[in-house]
DNA sequence: TATATAGTTTGATGATGGTCAAACTATAAG
DNA sequence: CTTATAGTTTGACCATCATCAAACTATATA
């Protein structure tokens, strides 16, 4: 580990949340999750239908498997959405909490 | 002019907004922008009291007149501010469709 | 016209970012 | 134990970005 978690400013925090969202396949898997979540309830993902696993990412974006890794990574870190594993699948879910400020931000 | 204007898709536009929004010298323009309009309304900007001006992005943020320059630029293109001359000054204002749509986007 | 003010354009430079192929790890199933 | 599946890590390559200095344009004012 090169660096001890510095803490963000808040409103660093919100630009690395722009920042995952930037780029239009990163862009694309937060909308597939959050379609995900929305038709099947934020609460407790892990038991929910499947879908929103790495692999359906690479299928409907028709990127490579790393890409994928790299970019769901990149969404989990800014805060974005949880991962979650069961057995070898990884699932996705939308984070409220920062659907809630990003949503307040916006606000007219 | 290298290039028409190619028409772009609604996910291409959202994720150009959140590019603009990513770096946080630009973050925190569009932030001091929203905080006017807030204080002053959304309507016709241009006869606001002073303030918003380029200059005073300068020197709240302590960056050089051609950054500001260029970060504006990028705002505007993104569809996320207006920039209104008067005299030799710039005004500007957020753009209440934009921000409707951010505010949708992110409605749980 | 001359001068000052406010912002723009150009060009350069160092920093970040997006993607992939190859090699690797972990879990499951036979 | 072997094989298949699902995702990760590393390393590389090219593209895009953020910023600044220098030179420039446009507007206002004396």
């Amino acid at each position: 580990m090169a660096q001890k978690d510095i803490p963000e400013s808040s409103a660093d925090q919100l630009a690395a949340a722009f920042r995952a969202l930037s780029n239009p396949n990163r862009l694309r898997i937060y909308q597939v999750i959050l379609e995900h979540c929305r038709a099947h309830g934020h609460a407790d993902l892990a038991k929910v239908p499947a879908g929103c696993a790495f692999g359906d990412f690479m299928q409907r974006l028709n990127i490579g498997a790393p890409t994928v890794s790299h970019h769901v990574r990149e969404l989990a870190e800014a805060g974005l959405i949880r991962v979650e594993r069961e057995g070898r699948r990884r699932y996705c879910h939308a984070q409220p909490q920062m659907l809630a400020t990003l949503a307040h931000f916006f606000e007219l």
